[in-house]
DNA sequence: CGTTGATGAGTCATCCATGTCTCATTTGAG
DNA sequence: CTCAAATGAGACATGGATGACTCATCAACG
């Protein structure tokens, strides 16, 4: 072996299969392995090898994903000003791994026994913490918890990344979309 | 047969059956055909009598899912007085099906390529007639379109039903924590 | 009480996804 | 060029869910 490298192992791009069975079973949450090994275009026997089942690719997709997010936290800035704003900021960064996030979530309740990943807890943490950060300044109302919002943060994302898929809303209204509607509401304000 | 009432049919009491498979697929989107069985308290030869495979099972359901939404549509008095109101009825109604619809949510995507149900279609019209309604009275804001703010409902819904569900927020505040979030968001309003 | 019809339990064959294995082929390293 | 290593294609056994079937049992009707 070559310390330059391992050129040739880079026939297997592990990123880029992790990234075509996510965008795959976004679309088909029952795609069989054989059907991600083909859009990867490697053979259902390679993709067999580096991923010892089809658990380990959903335990695979489920690091991408928590990793992607948290990534998508980190430009977001949630501590720097407003909180709204950082909500904004939070939408429009993390509207690329919406899809994996959605196939993650319908495919987490099929782990209901085994422990789930500590990565989401950590998120739920911070985007709990930005909901609270803004009420505690009397941005955001109090009767509705942090917790819930941090839950319909996750629906709306989930909706919109589905109207988008599905064609019945513009790509680029997602961000001002959710955000907007998670911030303000659905009804006019007469105020400023 | 005797005309009073087919009385020892009664055995298999269909509309129990659906109920109780509505409510176990709900929790686990993967159970078999024997779980649904057991769970109904009937054999899986008679689950197979009276639903020819899984699909009929979950056509059935979405029957009944389409059927109830369409009873709770009714009893919100949609087209009543403001348009608030009406969504606030409406959560408050339909909030027992939640569950139900949100299984039939994430099953019908595996029905990628057949068509689908043509009661989605009326529903949905009838949420979009609704929020428009709404926009040309001045009380809901135009930006969001009322495509946009029917899927938000559909995301909310699924979000609430799921937060319930793990013990998250309270079942009590299911309506008011999706309703007034749906309709005035997160932030704090002065007016008023 | 006998008949009729549905149920329950069990068996059986089938299908499909999966995981493992082998072998020929290809590709990069030395 | 030669060797090492990974890939691709295919075969194979396995397990699980499913649907169809049989047969004994049970309940209601006449």
């Amino acid at each position: 072996m070559s310390l330059m490298g391992y050129y040739w192992l880079m026939s297997f791009d592990r990123d880029h299969v992790l990234h075509v069975a996510a965008d795959l079973l976004t679309r088909k949450a029952t795609a069989t392995m054989e059907e991600v090994a083909r859009a990867a275009g490697i053979s259902r026997a390679t993709l067999n090898r580096h991923f010892t089942g089809r658990d380990a690719l959903v335990r695979a997709l489920e690091e991408l994903g928590i990793a992607k997010c948290e990534a998508a936290l980190e430009a977001a800035r949630l501590e720097e000003g407003a909180a709204a704003g950082a909500v904004r900021r939070l939408v429009r960064e993390i509207q690329p791994c919406t899809g994996l996030l959605t196939f993650l979530y319908s495919e987490n309740q099929l782990f209901e026994g085994e422990k789930q990943n500590a990565g989401w807890f950590r998120i739920d943490e911070r985007l709990t913490g930005l909901f609270r950060r803004g009420q505690e300044t009397g941005e955001f109302r109090i009767d509705l918890s942090a917790t819930w919002l941090t839950e319909a943060l996750y629906g709306l994302l989930a909706a919109g990344s589905w109207a988008v898929a599905e064609g019945r809303v513009a790509r680029n209204d997602f961000t001002h979309m959710i955000a907007e509607l998670l911030l303000g509401g659905a009804m006019r304000r007469d105020e400023s």
